[in-house]
DNA sequence: ATATATATCTTAGTCACTAAGATATTTAGC
DNA sequence: GCTAAATATCTTAGTGACTAAGATATATAT
């Protein structure tokens, strides 16, 4: 086999293996929220907050794709569950910040313990720099999926006669 | 900084930097539903087909831990949009297979170019030594997260007094 | 043969979502 | 300052995917 046709297949194998653990890993977040008796774009906002802190309501519907609308029905819900916090601001009164109860992090962190002790598995067996290179990879990674997000959604802002069509149902355009 | 302060600091890094990778994947995943016109779970199990192949509807009820009914109602649109057929089996004829059809791969795939684009440019960047680095640890990424997966499972099992409990929402024990 | 188990489908009701518009507040133009 | 446009969130009506429970059809066991 000629050195080219190596990496080829390698990379072959490589995006078949990472979009199967990615799968599950998506499966991992759907059984947390079964678990934890919580609906998933609920769950989903909670990651959102724990990863960028206190956001406006508007920005959750902008990460998430939700509508405004639907975002107020997930405040209303994690909120009654003693989760999150509405805050307006005092400078621009329209907008409301979400705010983590701090005890919601330990409420639902519980849920999390299987991955933490599983990921804690499979990192012991690398060294320091091994983990260093995994580490790059994340990022990169990170910044990859996150161009070919916005890559993606510009689909949507071309024009219907020129963009594939699956009529699986009408589309949407973000808002 | 002590050796290992060091590590846990790049773990707890790596912990963090994986988080953020895999939920902006799942951002791309919905994307895509969004974009191609389909609904989540139908495209899940779209996923699930091209990486399992030709399986039963009960099967995909299990691995996306929806019912058995909502799988019908799943297999139903995606036949209609001319995505699967569903095929009896001679041998057992209770189950249904669900089989892609040959064009439904094309038509969905042109969806995960900009994915693909984007991953090609991240792998570029590394040595073939770094890429096999890279497989062994999705495929030891998979195991761990499908252990966790199972393990978090299992508290469904575990009698509610004994369980913690978030309160949210009446909990669902997996058919 | 009968009973039990298995695999999928059907039905009724629930809940999260969108679209459209209402409300409240801020910013810009005059 | 006053009015118009823009922005941020909430409200309402309607839709569609989901669950629970049970129906149907086929297979297996006693």
């Amino acid at each position: 086999m000629s050195r080219t046709k190596a990496r080829a297949a390698l990379l072959q194998e490589l995006e078949e293996a990472m979009r199967r653990s990615s799968a599950q890993g998506v499966l991992y977040g759907q059984t947390v929220a079964n678990v934890a008796g919580i609906a998933n774009s609920d769950l989903e906002c909670m990651d959102i907050l724990y990863l960028e802190g206190r956001v406006t309501a508007g920005r959750l519907a902008e990460v998430t794709g939700l509508t405004t609308g639907a975002i107020t029905g997930v405040v209303d819900r994690l909120e009654k569950a003693g989760l999150v916090r509405r805050e307006r601001d005092d400078a621009d009164r329209r907008k409301v910040f979400i705010a983590v109860v701090p005890e919601a992090i330990e409420r639902l962190g519980q849920f999390y313990v299987p991955m933490q002790q599983a990921m804690e598995r499979v990192f012991g067996g690398y060294s320091d720099q091994e983990l260093r290179l995994l580490l790059h990879f994340a990022n990169e990674g990170y910044k990859g999926v996150l161009a070919a997000t916005a890559a993606l959604k510009g689909l949507l802002d071309t024009p219907p006669e020129k963009r594939p069509d699956l009529k699986l149902k009408k589309l949407r355009r973000q808002p």
